[in-house]
DNA sequence: GTTGAATGTTTCATTTTATGAATTATATAG
DNA sequence: CTATATAATTCATAAAATGAAACATTCAAC
């Protein structure tokens, strides 16, 4: 890969080029997983995605960078169409647990597959490179998680 | 990365680290980015780093993924503000040709380094591998726009 | 034990963002 | 020349998120 370019239009190019890579990513996977699941927004695939075991309504907004007001309106989405259920959480009574039913187990092992094919589709690249990508990826997203929120935000 | 777990749920993780990667990177970033420039939404800011020539209405779309119906309201936007330029097409008269205007051209290249910043803090990966992830990413990103839309979109 | 501050979630008004059908003008194919 | 396709726009509509205020619970300090 060589950065060296003379065009300054050029290397405009390549410093915006993994911003759109992402984004293009990102969109390219949710409009593959919208024909696969269209009955569930972004978030909420992202939600179940997430809830491999019960987490606080709070938690799941750090994952997902969102108000917990927004998934105040989703969980209660998701819970009338039986995929998950509040418990409180016993060690503090003002948290809410949510965790799957039976139903949302399912759901949720459909969708991953769905993501598998998604992924692998998307993006194109044989096995070894895939896994590369997702190492990166996985450390991209841990500092992202450790490091906590960059700016002003609510939590 | 040993992808031979015995544990049902922690192989369950795995298979959907990725998108959930990929989707905490894209909001992380523009999360940064809202710090930076506030004025822009996400979208115009994928605009603006995407325009780096001419570029109909038509094309921004498919590489933004919306409907040109989308970008019409943007475009008037960025053009009431007098970041860009609408030109007639010489070669097509249906299509518009959209350019940076001489203030766009700064905004842009300041977004540009905001995105470099960002994408660095964001990722918090040294340079080798930054390097690495770019390189897979664009290849990602080549591949999507080589295959084009995977399903019944209007265009 | 008490008080004040912090925290977790919800409510609901508001804002933001994108879709999508219909339309008009232009281009293309036969 | 005619029929079909295409590029962009309009505008009503839908979807999705924000954010301030409120309430209950928890925590920290005295």
């Amino acid at each position: 890969m060589n950065l060296a370019m003379p065009d300054n239009n050029d290397s405009d190019i390549t410093r915006g080029e993994m911003i759109l890579s992402v984004a293009t990513l990102y969109w390219s996977l949710h409009e593959r997983l919208d024909g696969g699941c269209p009955e569930l927004s972004k978030l909420e695939r992202m939600f179940l995605v997430k809830l491999s075991k019960p987490l606080r309504i709070g938690d799941m907004a750090k994952n997902l960078q969102v108000l917990p007001s927004t998934l105040t309106a989703l969980a209660d989405d998701l819970e009338k169409r039986g995929f998950i259920e509040r418990h409180r959480d016993p060690d503090d009574r003002r948290a809410w647990l949510l965790e799957l039913t039976k139903l949302g187990h399912k759901t949720r092992a459909e969708l991953l597959d769905r993501v598998e094919t998604a992924v692998r589709e998307a993006t194109g690249l044989p096995e070894e490179d895939l896994k590369i990508f997702g190492e990166l990826l996985l450390r991209v997203r841990n500092h992202i998680m450790a490091e906590g929120r960059p700016k002003g935000l609510p939590f």
